[in-house]
DNA sequence: GCCGTTCTGTACGGCGGCGTATACACGGTG
DNA sequence: CACCGTGTATACGCCGCCGTACAGAACGGC
Protein backbone atom coordinates (compact mmCIF):
# COMPACT_ATOMS: atom_id res chain seq x y z
CA UNK A 1 0.00 0.00 0.00
CA UNK A 2 0.87 3.14 -0.33
CA UNK A 3 2.23 5.43 2.54
CA UNK A 4 1.25 8.16 4.24
CA UNK A 5 2.43 11.41 3.88
CA UNK A 6 0.15 13.73 5.76
CA UNK A 7 -1.64 11.68 7.59
CA UNK A 8 -5.33 12.59 9.54
CA UNK A 9 -3.44 13.70 12.58
CA UNK A 10 -1.33 16.31 10.90
CA UNK A 11 -4.15 17.82 9.32
CA UNK A 12 -6.15 17.99 12.76
CA UNK A 13 -3.00 19.02 14.53
CA UNK A 14 -2.30 21.99 12.18
CA UNK A 15 -6.48 22.79 12.11
CA UNK A 16 -6.15 22.78 15.92
CA UNK A 17 -3.63 25.72 15.64
CA UNK A 18 -5.23 27.75 13.25
CA UNK A 19 -8.08 27.16 15.28
CA UNK A 20 -5.78 28.71 18.36
CA UNK A 21 -4.69 31.78 17.07
CA UNK A 22 -7.53 32.75 14.44
CA UNK A 23 -10.53 30.75 15.71
CA UNK A 24 -12.86 28.55 13.85
CA UNK A 25 -12.98 31.01 10.52
CA UNK A 26 -9.48 30.92 10.33
CA UNK A 27 -9.41 26.97 9.41
CA UNK A 28 -9.21 26.99 5.89
CA UNK A 29 -8.22 23.84 3.96
CA UNK A 30 -6.15 25.40 1.85
CA UNK A 31 -4.59 27.56 4.29
CA UNK A 32 -3.74 24.39 6.83
CA UNK A 33 -1.90 22.49 2.81
CA UNK A 34 0.16 25.46 2.17
CA UNK A 35 1.28 25.18 5.86
CA UNK A 36 1.80 21.66 5.67
CA UNK A 37 4.04 22.48 2.84
CA UNK A 38 1.47 20.59 0.30
CA UNK A 39 -1.76 21.38 -1.88
CA UNK A 40 -5.55 20.32 -0.58
CA UNK A 41 -5.66 17.13 -2.94
CA UNK A 42 -4.81 14.50 -0.11
CA UNK A 43 -7.04 16.17 2.57
CA UNK A 44 -10.65 14.96 1.15
CA UNK A 45 -9.23 11.29 1.18
CA UNK A 46 -9.24 11.88 4.88
CA UNK A 47 -12.23 13.85 5.46
CA UNK A 48 -15.26 14.53 3.74
CA UNK A 49 -15.57 17.83 3.98
CA UNK A 50 -14.22 20.65 6.26
CA UNK A 51 -16.58 20.27 9.12
CA UNK A 52 -15.34 17.07 9.38
CA UNK A 53 -12.09 18.16 10.09
CA UNK A 54 -13.61 20.86 12.84
CA UNK A 55 -15.72 17.61 14.33
CA UNK A 56 -12.22 15.83 14.07
CA UNK A 57 -10.75 18.53 15.96
CA UNK A 58 -12.74 18.87 18.68
CA UNK A 59 -12.50 15.63 19.66
CA UNK A 60 -9.08 15.45 19.52
CA UNK A 61 -9.41 18.50 21.63
CA UNK A 62 -11.57 17.26 24.00
CA UNK A 63 -9.94 13.96 24.69
CA UNK A 64 -6.24 16.22 25.10
CA UNK A 65 -7.89 18.35 27.56
CA UNK A 66 -9.75 15.65 29.89
CA UNK A 67 -8.26 12.01 29.81
CA UNK A 68 -5.07 12.96 29.78
CA UNK A 69 -4.81 15.78 31.88
CA UNK A 70 -7.54 14.65 34.57
CA UNK A 71 -6.03 10.90 34.63
CA UNK A 72 -2.12 12.15 35.11
CA UNK A 73 -3.38 14.78 38.02
CA UNK A 74 -5.74 11.79 39.86
CA UNK A 75 -2.42 9.43 39.06
CA UNK A 76 0.34 11.82 40.68
CA UNK A 77 -1.92 12.41 43.30
CA UNK A 78 -0.51 14.49 45.95
CA UNK A 79 -1.67 17.95 48.41
CA UNK A 80 -5.07 18.87 47.26
CA UNK A 81 -3.54 22.47 46.89
CA UNK A 82 -0.89 21.38 44.82
CA UNK A 83 -3.03 18.95 42.51
CA UNK A 84 -5.52 22.25 42.08
CA UNK A 85 -2.43 24.41 40.94
CA UNK A 86 -1.17 21.12 38.99
CA UNK A 87 -4.25 20.95 36.75
CA UNK A 88 -3.94 24.59 36.22
CA UNK A 89 -0.26 24.45 35.03
CA UNK A 90 -1.35 21.23 32.74
CA UNK A 91 -4.28 22.55 30.70
CA UNK A 92 -3.93 26.64 31.05
CA UNK A 93 0.08 27.41 31.06
CA UNK A 94 0.50 25.14 28.05
CA UNK A 95 1.45 26.95 25.29
CA UNK A 96 -0.56 24.56 23.15
CA UNK A 97 -3.56 23.64 25.28
CA UNK A 98 -4.21 26.97 26.38
CA UNK A 99 -4.63 28.91 23.24
CA UNK A 100 -7.05 26.42 22.16
CA UNK A 101 -9.17 26.12 24.82
CA UNK A 102 -9.54 29.77 24.71
CA UNK A 103 -10.34 29.57 21.08
CA UNK A 104 -13.24 26.85 21.49
CA UNK A 105 -14.57 28.91 24.81
CA UNK A 106 -15.51 31.41 22.14
CA UNK A 107 -16.74 29.14 19.78
CA UNK A 108 -18.98 27.58 22.09
CA UNK A 109 -20.70 30.67 22.56
CA UNK A 110 -21.63 30.72 18.99
CA UNK A 111 -22.17 26.66 18.27
CA UNK A 112 -24.84 24.48 20.65
CA UNK A 113 -22.60 21.43 19.80
CA UNK A 114 -19.25 23.16 20.28
CA UNK A 115 -20.86 23.83 23.79
CA UNK A 116 -22.26 20.54 24.39
CA UNK A 117 -18.06 19.66 24.39
CA UNK A 118 -17.47 22.56 26.01
CA UNK A 119 -20.28 21.68 29.17
CA UNK A 120 -18.38 17.64 29.05
CA UNK A 121 -15.19 19.43 29.60
CA UNK A 122 -15.80 21.95 31.95
CA UNK A 123 -18.10 19.49 33.94
CA UNK A 124 -15.22 17.23 34.81
CA UNK A 125 -12.93 20.11 35.82
CA UNK A 126 -15.24 21.35 38.09
CA UNK A 127 -15.64 17.93 39.37
CA UNK A 128 -11.86 17.89 40.50
CA UNK A 129 -12.04 21.32 41.89
CA UNK A 130 -14.99 20.54 44.09
CA UNK A 131 -12.87 17.21 45.00
CA UNK A 132 -9.96 19.27 46.37
CA UNK A 133 -11.52 21.98 47.93
CA UNK A 134 -13.96 19.54 49.23
CA UNK A 135 -10.85 18.29 51.40
CA UNK A 136 -10.40 21.57 53.57
CA UNK A 137 -13.93 23.24 53.13
CA UNK A 138 -17.06 21.63 54.68
CA UNK A 139 -19.94 23.69 53.73
CA UNK A 140 -20.78 22.50 50.23
CA UNK A 141 -22.43 25.83 49.01
CA UNK A 142 -18.66 26.97 49.67
CA UNK A 143 -17.02 24.70 47.86
CA UNK A 144 -18.82 25.41 45.29
CA UNK A 145 -18.94 28.97 44.80
CA UNK A 146 -15.29 28.64 45.59
CA UNK A 147 -14.72 26.08 42.84
CA UNK A 148 -16.46 28.65 40.73
CA UNK A 149 -14.50 31.19 41.39
CA UNK A 150 -11.22 29.46 40.59
CA UNK A 151 -12.28 28.21 37.78
CA UNK A 152 -13.68 31.68 36.37
CA UNK A 153 -10.48 33.45 37.63
CA UNK A 154 -8.18 30.40 35.43
CA UNK A 155 -9.84 31.56 32.42
CA UNK A 156 -10.72 35.09 32.77
CA UNK A 157 -7.31 35.93 33.91
CA UNK A 158 -6.54 35.50 30.01
CA UNK A 159 -9.31 37.47 29.15
CA UNK A 160 -8.38 40.67 31.14
CA UNK A 161 -5.98 43.18 29.91
CA UNK A 162 -5.51 45.43 32.51
CA UNK A 163 -2.48 46.76 34.66
CA UNK A 164 -1.78 46.23 37.57
CA UNK A 165 0.33 49.36 38.84
CA UNK A 166 3.97 48.16 40.16
CA UNK A 167 2.69 44.56 40.65
CA UNK A 168 2.72 41.54 37.86
CA UNK A 169 -0.33 39.79 36.87
CA UNK A 170 1.66 36.69 38.19
CA UNK A 171 1.94 38.23 41.85
CA UNK A 172 -1.64 39.30 42.32
CA UNK A 173 -2.97 35.84 40.78
CA UNK A 174 -0.27 34.58 43.42
CA UNK A 175 -2.24 36.62 46.03
CA UNK A 176 -5.79 35.78 44.69
CA UNK A 177 -5.23 32.22 44.71
CA UNK A 178 -3.95 32.48 48.59
CA UNK A 179 -7.73 33.77 48.83
CA UNK A 180 -9.21 30.69 46.89
CA UNK A 181 -7.38 28.36 48.47
CA UNK A 182 -7.83 29.60 52.34
CA UNK A 183 -4.42 30.29 53.52
CA UNK A 184 -3.96 33.43 55.57
CA UNK A 185 -2.06 36.13 53.79
CA UNK A 186 1.75 35.16 52.86
CA UNK A 187 3.97 38.25 52.97
CA UNK A 188 3.76 41.14 50.69
CA UNK A 189 7.06 40.95 48.90
CA UNK A 190 7.33 37.26 47.12
CA UNK A 191 8.09 36.95 43.66
CA UNK A 192 6.18 34.14 43.14
CA UNK A 193 6.30 31.26 40.55
CA UNK A 194 3.13 30.30 38.96
CA UNK A 195 -0.24 30.61 39.91
CA UNK A 196 -3.03 28.95 38.52
CA UNK A 197 -1.90 29.48 34.78
CA UNK A 198 0.58 32.20 33.38
CA UNK A 199 2.42 32.10 29.86
CA UNK A 200 4.96 34.98 29.27
CA UNK A 201 6.18 36.98 32.24
CA UNK A 202 5.67 40.67 31.10
CA UNK A 203 3.79 42.46 33.51
CA UNK A 204 2.71 44.61 30.64
CA UNK B 1 -29.04 68.83 0.42
CA UNK B 2 -29.71 65.08 0.29
CA UNK B 3 -31.33 63.23 3.05
CA UNK B 4 -29.33 60.50 5.59
CA UNK B 5 -31.17 57.55 4.93
CA UNK B 6 -28.69 54.98 6.50
CA UNK B 7 -25.97 57.69 8.24
CA UNK B 8 -22.96 56.07 9.85
CA UNK B 9 -24.13 54.92 13.09
CA UNK B 10 -27.06 52.63 11.49
CA UNK B 11 -23.61 50.52 10.02
CA UNK B 12 -22.09 50.87 13.03
CA UNK B 13 -24.73 49.51 15.27
CA UNK B 14 -25.36 47.28 13.00
CA UNK B 15 -21.79 46.22 12.88
CA UNK B 16 -21.96 46.20 16.37
CA UNK B 17 -24.59 43.31 16.45
CA UNK B 18 -23.43 41.03 13.97
CA UNK B 19 -19.67 41.18 15.78
CA UNK B 20 -22.03 40.47 19.04
CA UNK B 21 -23.58 37.91 17.18
CA UNK B 22 -20.52 36.05 14.94
CA UNK B 23 -17.28 37.77 15.97
CA UNK B 24 -15.44 40.29 13.65
CA UNK B 25 -15.20 38.00 10.65
CA UNK B 26 -19.41 38.28 10.86
CA UNK B 27 -18.95 41.87 10.07
CA UNK B 28 -19.49 41.69 6.42
CA UNK B 29 -20.69 44.65 4.34
CA UNK B 30 -23.39 42.78 2.34
CA UNK B 31 -24.26 40.83 5.07
CA UNK B 32 -25.15 44.67 7.21
CA UNK B 33 -26.34 46.15 4.31
CA UNK B 34 -29.06 43.19 3.76
CA UNK B 35 -29.83 43.73 7.16
CA UNK B 36 -30.68 46.93 7.31
CA UNK B 37 -32.55 46.39 4.09
CA UNK B 38 -30.29 48.50 1.52
CA UNK B 39 -27.39 47.46 -0.11
CA UNK B 40 -23.53 48.11 0.03
CA UNK B 41 -24.08 50.88 -2.15
CA UNK B 42 -24.17 54.17 0.13
CA UNK B 43 -21.55 52.18 2.63
CA UNK B 44 -18.47 53.77 1.20
CA UNK B 45 -19.71 57.30 1.20
CA UNK B 46 -19.34 57.17 4.79
CA UNK B 47 -17.12 54.64 5.58
CA UNK B 48 -13.30 54.14 3.28
CA UNK B 49 -13.41 50.55 3.76
CA UNK B 50 -14.30 48.02 6.10
CA UNK B 51 -11.69 48.44 8.61
CA UNK B 52 -13.04 51.97 8.83
CA UNK B 53 -16.38 50.33 9.72
CA UNK B 54 -14.62 48.55 12.46
CA UNK B 55 -11.98 51.50 13.94
CA UNK B 56 -15.65 53.68 14.46
CA UNK B 57 -17.29 50.81 16.08
CA UNK B 58 -14.43 50.24 18.36
CA UNK B 59 -15.08 53.82 18.97
CA UNK B 60 -18.64 53.99 19.75
CA UNK B 61 -18.10 50.93 21.58
CA UNK B 62 -15.20 52.07 24.02
CA UNK B 63 -17.20 55.11 24.82
CA UNK B 64 -20.23 53.55 25.63
CA UNK B 65 -18.66 50.86 28.12
CA UNK B 66 -16.31 53.75 29.91
CA UNK B 67 -17.53 57.24 30.04
CA UNK B 68 -21.22 56.43 29.95
CA UNK B 69 -21.60 53.30 32.54
CA UNK B 70 -18.73 54.51 35.10
CA UNK B 71 -19.98 58.45 34.69
CA UNK B 72 -23.36 57.21 35.69
CA UNK B 73 -22.49 55.01 38.11
CA UNK B 74 -20.06 57.68 39.72
CA UNK B 75 -22.98 60.23 39.26
CA UNK B 76 -25.63 58.26 41.35
CA UNK B 77 -23.39 57.20 43.95
CA UNK B 78 -23.99 54.93 46.89
CA UNK B 79 -22.88 52.15 49.11
CA UNK B 80 -19.11 50.51 47.63
CA UNK B 81 -20.99 47.34 46.92
CA UNK B 82 -23.77 48.27 45.91
CA UNK B 83 -21.94 50.67 42.80
CA UNK B 84 -19.92 47.14 41.92
CA UNK B 85 -22.97 45.28 41.76
CA UNK B 86 -24.83 48.07 40.07
CA UNK B 87 -21.19 48.29 37.16
CA UNK B 88 -21.73 44.38 36.23
CA UNK B 89 -25.17 45.15 35.78
CA UNK B 90 -24.99 48.34 33.61
CA UNK B 91 -21.92 46.87 31.48
CA UNK B 92 -22.81 42.51 31.61
CA UNK B 93 -26.16 42.13 32.46
CA UNK B 94 -26.81 44.30 29.33
CA UNK B 95 -28.03 42.47 26.58
CA UNK B 96 -26.41 45.05 23.98
CA UNK B 97 -23.01 45.73 25.41
CA UNK B 98 -21.89 42.26 27.54
CA UNK B 99 -22.57 39.96 24.09
CA UNK B 100 -20.36 42.69 22.00
CA UNK B 101 -17.87 42.89 25.49
CA UNK B 102 -17.24 39.03 24.71
CA UNK B 103 -16.20 39.39 21.75
CA UNK B 104 -14.03 42.10 21.53
CA UNK B 105 -12.21 40.14 24.36
CA UNK B 106 -11.21 37.38 21.76
CA UNK B 107 -11.01 39.91 19.25
CA UNK B 108 -8.39 41.36 21.26
CA UNK B 109 -6.54 38.30 21.52
CA UNK B 110 -5.68 38.14 18.03
CA UNK B 111 -5.21 41.63 17.10
CA UNK B 112 -2.82 44.28 19.38
CA UNK B 113 -5.15 47.61 18.40
CA UNK B 114 -8.25 46.31 20.00
CA UNK B 115 -5.91 45.00 22.72
CA UNK B 116 -5.03 48.22 23.54
CA UNK B 117 -8.38 49.79 23.36
CA UNK B 118 -9.33 46.90 25.67
CA UNK B 119 -6.31 47.57 28.21
CA UNK B 120 -7.92 51.53 28.67
CA UNK B 121 -11.40 49.99 29.01
CA UNK B 122 -10.48 47.05 31.77
CA UNK B 123 -8.03 49.57 33.65
CA UNK B 124 -10.63 52.25 33.90
CA UNK B 125 -13.14 49.18 35.56
CA UNK B 126 -10.51 48.00 37.72
CA UNK B 127 -9.98 51.62 38.91
CA UNK B 128 -13.59 51.53 40.02
CA UNK B 129 -13.26 48.24 41.60
CA UNK B 130 -10.22 49.21 43.78
CA UNK B 131 -11.49 52.16 45.24
CA UNK B 132 -15.04 50.42 45.82
CA UNK B 133 -13.30 47.17 47.15
CA UNK B 134 -10.65 49.62 49.12
CA UNK B 135 -13.30 51.22 51.16
CA UNK B 136 -13.84 48.05 53.08
CA UNK B 137 -10.31 45.97 52.49
CA UNK B 138 -7.23 47.83 53.89
CA UNK B 139 -4.17 45.93 52.90
CA UNK B 140 -3.37 47.17 49.12
CA UNK B 141 -1.87 43.66 47.83
CA UNK B 142 -5.41 41.97 48.87
CA UNK B 143 -7.47 45.09 47.14
CA UNK B 144 -5.42 44.07 44.14
CA UNK B 145 -6.36 40.27 44.18
CA UNK B 146 -10.18 40.87 45.08
CA UNK B 147 -10.70 43.52 42.39
CA UNK B 148 -8.87 40.66 39.72
CA UNK B 149 -11.03 38.04 40.87
CA UNK B 150 -14.14 39.97 40.88
CA UNK B 151 -13.33 40.91 37.31
CA UNK B 152 -12.59 37.26 36.28
CA UNK B 153 -15.87 36.13 37.70
CA UNK B 154 -17.49 38.77 36.08
CA UNK B 155 -15.78 38.21 32.64
CA UNK B 156 -15.10 34.39 32.75
CA UNK B 157 -18.65 33.03 34.18
CA UNK B 158 -19.72 34.19 30.58
CA UNK B 159 -17.05 31.53 29.35
CA UNK B 160 -18.16 28.37 31.25
CA UNK B 161 -21.09 25.71 30.40
CA UNK B 162 -19.96 23.74 33.68
CA UNK B 163 -23.19 22.42 35.28
CA UNK B 164 -23.63 23.10 39.32
CA UNK B 165 -25.97 19.99 40.10
CA UNK B 166 -28.80 21.20 42.24
CA UNK B 167 -27.72 24.87 42.05
CA UNK B 168 -28.33 27.29 39.69
CA UNK B 169 -25.39 29.12 38.01
CA UNK B 170 -27.28 32.48 39.67
CA UNK B 171 -27.31 30.89 43.19
CA UNK B 172 -23.79 29.61 43.22
CA UNK B 173 -22.25 33.78 41.79
CA UNK B 174 -24.56 34.86 44.89
CA UNK B 175 -22.37 33.06 46.74
CA UNK B 176 -19.18 33.92 44.99
CA UNK B 177 -20.15 37.66 45.20
CA UNK B 178 -20.13 37.19 49.08
CA UNK B 179 -17.18 35.53 49.82
CA UNK B 180 -15.44 38.34 47.48
CA UNK B 181 -17.48 40.87 49.00
CA UNK B 182 -15.65 39.81 52.49
CA UNK B 183 -19.37 38.79 53.34
CA UNK B 184 -19.94 36.23 56.39
CA UNK B 185 -21.82 32.92 54.67
CA UNK B 186 -25.62 33.66 54.07
CA UNK B 187 -28.27 30.53 54.50
CA UNK B 188 -28.02 28.08 52.36
CA UNK B 189 -31.32 28.17 50.91
CA UNK B 190 -32.40 31.21 49.46
CA UNK B 191 -33.40 31.35 45.53
CA UNK B 192 -32.00 34.33 43.94
CA UNK B 193 -32.06 36.15 40.62
CA UNK B 194 -29.19 37.28 38.95
CA UNK B 195 -25.85 37.79 39.99
CA UNK B 196 -23.02 40.10 39.18
CA UNK B 197 -25.01 42.41 39.75
CA UNK B 198 -26.96 40.74 42.61
CA UNK B 199 -29.27 42.03 45.09
CA UNK B 200 -28.69 42.73 48.86
CA UNK B 201 -27.62 40.06 51.41
CA UNK B 202 -30.46 38.07 53.20
CA UNK B 203 -28.93 38.35 56.83
CA UNK B 204 -27.89 34.73 57.26
C1' DG C 1 10.17 -5.76 -10.81
C1' DC C 2 4.99 -5.47 -11.15
C1' DC C 3 0.66 -4.05 -8.78
C1' DG C 4 -2.65 -1.43 -6.30
C1' DT C 5 -3.45 1.76 -2.76
C1' DT C 6 -2.73 6.12 -1.13
C1' DC C 7 -1.34 10.57 -1.35
C1' DT C 8 -0.18 14.41 -4.42
C1' DG C 9 -0.39 18.31 -7.95
C1' DT C 10 -3.22 20.72 -11.06
C1' DA C 11 -7.23 22.34 -12.99
C1' DC C 12 -12.00 23.55 -12.83
C1' DG C 13 -16.75 25.45 -11.40
C1' DG C 14 -19.07 27.82 -8.03
C1' DC C 15 -19.85 31.07 -4.29
C1' DG C 16 -19.34 34.92 -1.40
C1' DG C 17 -17.07 38.88 -0.19
C1' DC C 18 -14.52 43.55 -1.12
C1' DG C 19 -14.03 47.79 -3.43
C1' DT C 20 -15.07 50.63 -7.74
C1' DA C 21 -17.81 52.70 -11.40
C1' DT C 22 -21.88 54.55 -13.05
C1' DA C 23 -26.41 56.05 -13.47
C1' DC C 24 -30.69 57.08 -10.98
C1' DA C 25 -33.98 58.87 -7.16
C1' DC C 26 -34.78 62.12 -3.88
C1' DG C 27 -35.09 66.35 -1.17
C1' DG C 28 -33.32 70.73 0.14
C1' DT C 29 -31.75 75.37 -1.88
C1' DG C 30 -31.56 79.08 -4.99
C1' DC D 1 -38.50 74.94 -11.36
C1' DA D 2 -33.69 73.82 -12.21
C1' DC D 3 -29.72 72.60 -9.54
C1' DC D 4 -26.85 69.91 -6.70
C1' DG D 5 -25.48 66.76 -3.19
C1' DT D 6 -26.31 62.68 -0.94
C1' DG D 7 -27.65 58.20 -0.79
C1' DT D 8 -29.08 54.30 -3.66
C1' DA D 9 -29.30 50.23 -7.01
C1' DT D 10 -26.81 47.64 -10.19
C1' DA D 11 -22.99 45.77 -12.45
C1' DC D 12 -18.21 44.63 -12.73
C1' DG D 13 -13.37 42.72 -11.70
C1' DC D 14 -10.87 40.52 -8.37
C1' DC D 15 -9.58 37.26 -4.91
C1' DG D 16 -9.90 33.54 -1.58
C1' DC D 17 -12.01 29.54 -0.54
C1' DC D 18 -14.70 25.00 -1.01
C1' DG D 19 -15.34 20.67 -3.13
C1' DT D 20 -14.60 17.69 -7.39
C1' DA D 21 -12.08 15.46 -11.14
C1' DC D 22 -8.30 13.31 -12.92
C1' DA D 23 -3.78 11.92 -13.86
C1' DG D 24 0.63 10.83 -11.97
C1' DA D 25 4.12 9.67 -8.28
C1' DA D 26 5.54 7.10 -4.28
C1' DC D 27 5.70 3.14 -1.61
C1' DG D 28 4.56 -1.66 0.47
C1' DG D 29 3.12 -6.42 -0.71
C1' DC D 30 4.00 -10.06 -3.63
Amino acid sequence: MGVTRTPRDRWIEEGLQALAAGGPDAVRVEALAKELGVTKGGFYGSFADRDALLEAMLDTWERESTDEVLDRIQREGGDPRTQIRRAGVLTFSSDRLLPIDLAVRDWARRDEAVAERLRRVDNRRMALLREMIGTFCSDPDEVEARSLVAFCVAIGEHFLVADHGARTRAQVLARATDLLLDRPPRSTTAPSEDPPGRRRAAPR
